[in-house]
DNA sequence: AAGCCGGGTGAACAAACGTGCAAGGAGGGG
DNA sequence: CCCCTCCTTGCACGTTTGTTCACCCGGCTT
């Protein structure tokens, strides 16, 4: 272990030579060779591995006289923060999801660090971020499971632990899962749950946490996400929600268009945070892609659910072009 | 000119894009240039304007418990930050000033904000530092001469006003000149002068500086700095300087081995700011390249000028090599 | 001891990138 | 109105960079 570790450090901090040499100096990756007495290919190697690992960090610093027209607007119209990250008109959703999901990924470091309690939910779009994070080392920080996974088939366990376990590894941050069915089948057995010591211990950490990072669900659209397909609900429920007019859930509490949640039956089974803590969380960054989200981040909106809003860019322009 | 800042603010939004595209999505050159329906080569030429004008930035983070071992040891040692910057051993002195003029040039930035007060000595590390700083858009911040720059020949007002014009250009901050010479002839007419409301002014805003930014002279190595080389002294002055066992100079003041300046006449006439003063800022970042400054450079750390020292490799091998 | 296995290396190739150059276009002055 | 100038553009070229592949070397198994 003590080799490994030698020969990891060693990797290191020639890493960071490298960066230095090629980052500030501007030398060529052939002069480095030169330098390091090794390979040019070694030294595009270890330049990867720098900005993989996090040793090289690229900002990009709006002169704040110039965030882009559409963060404007929606600044001025909702009050909260726009990221709005530019994909042509033609991406299809999948690319969307994926651009969105790389943007984030790289600018998550900025709003998590050290003794900070990261909350997380899980579905298409945390697993796409997840699987880019760069990572940035943090100490006494934690990261912590939105809601429950399980379903009729599985626990969930492996597919939310897998990116919970990603956004851990990225931070170096002690992660908590919760092991719980998304949904209840009744609402007696989370009343239960809830009064257990380990499950309660997690929900106060919720309570606590500095940051929230979640994406939307949308059940009537034509792309359903995660919580939708996966086999979660079933038919009486999906009527139910009709019913309500629900038109989107944060991490399987639904709302409807006016942000509204009072008397929305599945909420009672449902295992995410209520809203009233999710809305005392400080920061609560949203990351929604495809135009088919629309309804859903309105009624978001409404419920004052988000204070950083990450959206690729057609949507962002349908969200300020609609009233 | 309302058509120039268009033009401007446009290639500015063009640029945020590009950086976006490129270094938080991945794509490709050619790709951007297709999303922006434009050449490769001017997504090229967007991308360098980003990078030069500081809207990309580029930071590179050592995992704190990796810093090199010579930073570690001369933190240890000398209760004070270093910076070492890689420089192969067999570098040209003139190599090594501006390999790591370049260093401080991109890393300036971390050091100085909004509404901070920076003190710039001259001479020619910071007038390579000058020609390298990348911009940050600060505002209410001033950039204020620490010393005088005139001889006997010119009043080296272009001299200095060249390098400080550029630096108060990449920050956006007000700059203030000291029209005066580096040294007086006489000590009566400095301190006439000091008592100038003019003058005044400016060496209160030095007693409030935040940053101060200076190399080191050192009047008898083999390659003499700016001061000694310019013409500003004359040989009765070597002979008095060397009588008093002086090693060095920090913005005209000088000072010996041990870090004492009592009864150095020529300090008596110099124009930069009293040691008292400058060890009052906050930060005082020195830079020094090249072993013939090293017994300079000890001196300063014993006379406690330096909170920073930025410092190439080589130099700083030698600094903790010895006792 | 021989043999496999994983991780790392440099050579060679292909892709991506930077830059000198000539052409085009907008603005300003004659 | 024309011309001159300066700035910007895209092309073409040479350079720089990323990646594949065969190889080597240390560690571990059989």
């Amino acid at each position: 272990m003590s080799l490994v570790d030698e020969s990891q450090s060693d990797r290191v901090r020639d890493a960071l030579t490298a960066a230095h040499l090629y980052y500030m100096q501007d030398l060529t990756m052939d002069a480095i060779a030169h330098e390091l007495h090794t390979s040019r290919s070694s030294v595009s190697r270890l330049l990867s591995h720098a900005r993989a690992t996090g040793l090289v960090d690229i900002q990009i610093r709006s002169p704040l006289d110039a965030p882009s027209r559409l963060e404007l607007l929606i600044q001025e119209r909702f009050h909260i923060t726009a990221h709005v990250v530019p994909v042509p008109d033609h991406a299809t959703d999948v690319d969307r999801l994926e651009r969105v999901a790389l943007s984030v990924a790289r600018i998550l470091g900025q709003f998590f660090d050290s003794n900070m309690v990261m909350g997380i939910a899980w579905g298409s779009t945390m697993n796409a971020i997840s699987r880019h994070v760069t990572p940035k080392q943090t100490h006494g920080s934690q990261i912590i499971q939105l809601n429950g996974a399980g379903n009729m088939r599985t626990t969930g366990l492996s597919y939310a632990s897998e990116i919970l376990g990603r956004f851990g590894y990225a931070f170096g941050a002690h992660v908590h899962q919760f092991p719980v069915p998304a949904f209840f089948d009744s609402p007696a057995t989370k009343q239960a749950l809830w009064r257990e010591r380990s499950v309660s211990r997690l929900l106060e950490m919720q309570a606590r946490m500095d940051v929230a990072l979640f994406g939307l669900g949308s059940p009537f659209s034509e792309v359903p996400s995660h919580v939708y397909a996966g086999g979660y609900l079933e038919e009486p429920d999906y009527a139910s929600l009709s019913r309500s007019g629900v038109v989107g859930d944060v991490a399987t509490i639904f709302y409807r268009a006016d942000g509204s949640t009072d008397g929305i039956p599945l909420n009672t089974r449902g295992t995410g945070p209520d809203f009233d803590v999710l809305r005392r969380t400080p920061r609560r960054l949203c990351v929604v892609s495809g135009a088919a989200k629309l309804p859903s981040l309105r009624g978001a909106l409404k419920a004052e659910l988000i204070t950083d809003l990450f959206v690729d860019e057609s949507t962002a322009r349908a969200l300020v072009a609609s009233a």
